[in-house]
DNA sequence: TATTGTTATACTCTATAACTATA
DNA sequence: TATAGTTATAGAGTATAACAATA
């Protein structure tokens, strides 16, 4: 019988991931925002997207996102605005006040897991970044 | 104005964390399980647990617990016995298909987690692991 | 025909508040 | 009074399937 403590690197990465998506959640949750929605609108901060590509990126069915993009636009959170050369398609953008809670809540998740890995030496938070930049990178090509 | 590539260790957690949390739910996909379901029965494989120990280790609120626990229960995964020496408490357990089950999606998810990481030199595996240990067990304390 | 996005539908997940039963 | 768990309610998140409009 394996238990979830047997499993060493994979299952410590998958409490860390709990971790960070409880983090995640209450730094949304004090500004009354979901972690889905505070994950949108921290992506969207990169700049407008288009449905698609936020499909894709949030691993999100275009169904699925076009409710949670709904909800946070009747927020006045972001904004859909129609493309005229391409009839079908719209982008997604922050408004003001979606930029502001967009950057408001990226500090404060920042600032939640600094604190969380504060006591690391500076050595460990390199290799950690290199590593988990290298993880990333690898899933992503 | 900060986007979200500029932040370092921290962002590279929480792309991390949703990498983990995207395999993690194929694995419950596979299986018919949403992502909770899974995490659920991942913690029932350490022993049966009741109602409030498990609302602390997954952080949900008793109430939505209990429906996680319904929903599970009516496929047959779980089972909650009766306390006769405080009879307001229950405890939830795995019965054999839940246990297959919880097995074969742990398995799962720890190889598609070991194919992502697979490329790390040991070296760079055994300091992931301290220090993401190091990271799990401040936060706990 | 293929692509972009929405609608319809049916669940699951989640929190808050109020509740029951037991300690 | 305090604790263990449930019920009631409301809303959010998600996928599948079917659809409309445009390319």
């Amino acid at each position: 019988m394996t238990t979830i403590e047997e499993t060493g690197l994979a299952e410590a990465l998958v409490r860390l991931s709990h971790l960070v998506q409880h983090v995640f959640a209450e730094a949304g949750r004090a500004r009354d925002l979901t972690p889905q929605q505070v994950r949108l609108l921290c992506v969207l901060t990169r700049g407008p997207a288009r449905m698609t590509g936020l499909s894709r990126s949030l691993h999100l069915e275009k169904s699925s996102l076009t409710g949670l993009v709904d909800r946070i636009e009747r927020r006045g959170l972001v904004e859909r605005t129609f493309d005229a050369r391409d009839r079908r398609s719209c982008q997604v953008a922050l408004t003001g006040a979606g930029a502001e809670l967009a950057h408001a809540a990226h500090r404060d998740v920042t600032a939640r897991l600094e604190k969380l890995i504060g006591d690391l030496r500076q050595a460990d938070r390199t290799r950690l970044t290199s590593v988990v930049t290298g993880i990333l990178a690898a899933e992503e090509s």
